[in-house]
RNA sequence: GCCCCAUUCGUCUAGAGGCCUAGGACGUAGCCCUCUCAAGGCUAAAACAGGAGUUCGAAUCUCCUAUGGGGCACCA
């Protein structure tokens, strides 16, 4: 049995590797980090791990830190807002790493590796010719301390790679999963320190979680293989080992794995975004985001799915973490997407809803942009879509329909023509120019005219909106004004008749 | 190939030996409401991977098989 930590404070970690923008995936572990540290009154870290020189991308960070909070994920320390424990950044603490690395030599838990690369690769092609397992021979682990000290001498480069016990079991206990057995015999002994002197993940993450007081690890499954060998470095340390949960992972739909190269694709066949800033332009609510990665792998405790960020952090716990991966569940962040849009306040709505009308190229009027609002409410699931339902009040130039799109289902000519006629005489005419008198005259106007009233409605909503599906006509036709209607009902006449020259003309 | 993990409707999930004739949600289909589209209401189809055990009783415990996934780097 290993030892586990309790009763600590809580302090957990994000810890990415900067190599682009926050995938959902990384999102989402993120999200279970902050919902438990404030669950449990907690702090959350976040730590930059750029030990990969290979792969660094200076924009990366700040990309990173913008998604987080656009999630509303803050940290409490870390990059950007400090902390007692930095730097929060992997490259400015290599002295660490350097430092403990050596110590691990100088105890006998760890050995310098002299061996090239090409020598780990004729091994590993030697060990699969012979159908054995691959992996490092240990062939420097027997190295007497003056061969070693020879070598360097000689300036040959070398990596501290650590002793793995050769026998013997060790038993994780997973805060998700369990006590789970691993055979020494088939571990690796790793390596921690690389020859540029940075450390790699095994070496770095135990080093800063101890020196940063971590007290749960929650991370992606991807890293349970290598568990057994992290407790096998708190033990070499003689440090108190943090409560470890791994956390399983999105698949594509189709249950393979998610990736940039292998990109989700829904039901319709087009891609699903992997990349949390793919979300953003497309009208997706941070408060849906998180409240759908949410029900991935942990779930409320009751039947909802629909809650808010501060419901979750009461709820939160480890024990409802789901072990089995997931495939996506696309179409439901949709659905919540709708939800938290419907439970927005108007003005909240409108404020949201401003910067993806402007980025269609209208202008916003405030005040009008207000009355709108309640219309679209609950008619769009993702926020872009109000130009496509609503982007006509915000035109400086009406587009207007075409003459087939005019009469409604089974109207003739004529019938249609005498119900443009007809509205605009009513429009008109009436004293009052206003929702509930328009509905109620055009109800009236629909008998006489012996029309159904969608037929009379949608003739309307064509001609003053320019498309067949809209706002709902009489609130439309209140915030477009008297004036604005009568002309667009002129012009729909002015298309029909224009349109019916031609049939005469034709041969 | 080796090591590890997982497996409940199409999908996300509830389920801790009898409350299971397996519940909810999304999606799908139908109906209702209705000026379009939505929203809302009602209804329907839809699952314990397979096989052996243990037990009076198994979705729940054990084992085997299958399938899926993770890992086997001087990447994280």
């Amino acid at each position: 049995m290993v030892p586990h930590s309790s009763m600590r404070p809580v302090r957990v970690r994000f810890a990415p590797s900067p190599t682009g923008s926050l995938h959902i995936g990384g999102l989402r572990t993120a999200l279970f980090n902050w919902l438990f540290a404030r669950h449990q009154g907690g702090k959350f870290i976040l730590r930059i791990e750029d030990t990969d020189q290979k792969r660094f991308d200076p924009t990366a960070l700040t990309t990173l830190t913008e998604a987080l909070r656009w999630a509303g994920l803050q940290w409490d320390e870390g990059p950007e807002v400090g902390g007692e424990f930095g730097p929060y950044v992997q490259s400015e603490r290599l002295e660490h790493y350097q430092k403990w690395a050596n110590w691990l030599v100088e105890n006998e838990k760890a050995y310098k590796c002299f061996c090239t690369p090409e020598r780990l690769k004729q091994v590993n092609e030697d060990k699969e010719v012979r159908g054995e397992p691959k992996g490092y021979d240990r062939n420097c682990r027997n190295l007497s301390a003056e061969e070693a000290a020879s070598k360097e001498a000689n300036g040959e480069s070398y990596v501290i790679r650590f002793k793995m016990p050769l026998d013997g079991k060790t038993v994780v206990t997973d805060a998700v999963r369990g006590e789970v057995s691993f055979d020494n015999a088939t571990q690796q002994d790793l390596v921690l320190l690389k020859s540029d002197g940075f450390p790699t993940y095994h070496l770095a993450h135990v080093v800063d979680d101890y020196l940063m007081q971590i007290s749960h690890v929650m991370r992606a499954i991807e890293w349970f293989p290598s568990y057994p060998f992290h407790v096998q470095l708190w033990v070499a340390f003689g440090w108190e080992i943090p409560i470890y949960a791994h956390l399983p992972i999105m698949l594509n739909p189709d249950g393979s794995k998610m990736s940039k190269r292998n990109p989700p694709i829904d039901k319709h066949g087009n891609p699903i975004p992997v990349m949390v800033h793919d979300y953003i332009p497309n009208g997706y609510l941070p408060e849906a985001m998180t409240n759908f990665l949410a029900n991935i792998g942990w779930n409320f405790g009751d039947d909802r799915e629909f809650f808010t960020m501060q419901e979750a952090v009461e709820r939160f716990d480890l024990t409802r973490i789901n072990p089995a991966n997931s495939r996506y569940p696309a179409e439901k962040l949709d659905w919540l997407n709708g939800q938290h849009i419907m439970a927005l306040s108007t003005n909240e709505l409108a404020v949201r809803l401003k910067p993806y009308i402007e980025r269609a190229g209208l202008a916003v009027k405030d005040d009008l942009l207000a009355r709108v609002t309640p219309l679209v409410q609950e008619r769009i699931k993702r926020l872009d879509k109000v130009v496509e339902i609503a982007g006509f009040f915000f035109r400086d130039e009406f587009q207007p329909p075409t003459a087939e799109m005019l009469p409604q289902k089974k109207m003739s000519a004529e019938q249609t023509k005498s119900a443009l006629e007809q509205s605009h005489r009513l429009i008109s005419e009436l004293s009052d120019f206003n929702t509930q008198v328009l509905h109620e005259a055009m109800e009236k106007l629909a008998q006489e005219l012996k029309l159904s009233n969608g037929q009379l409605f949608g003739v309307i909503r064509v001609a003053v909106t320019g498309q067949q599906v809209s706002t709902p006509l009489f609130e439309t036709l209140d915030i477009l004004g008297r004036e604005s209607a009568l002309t667009r009902i002129q012009l729909a006449l002015d298309i029909l008749s224009k349109k019916s020259e031609q049939v005469i003309l034709q041969p």
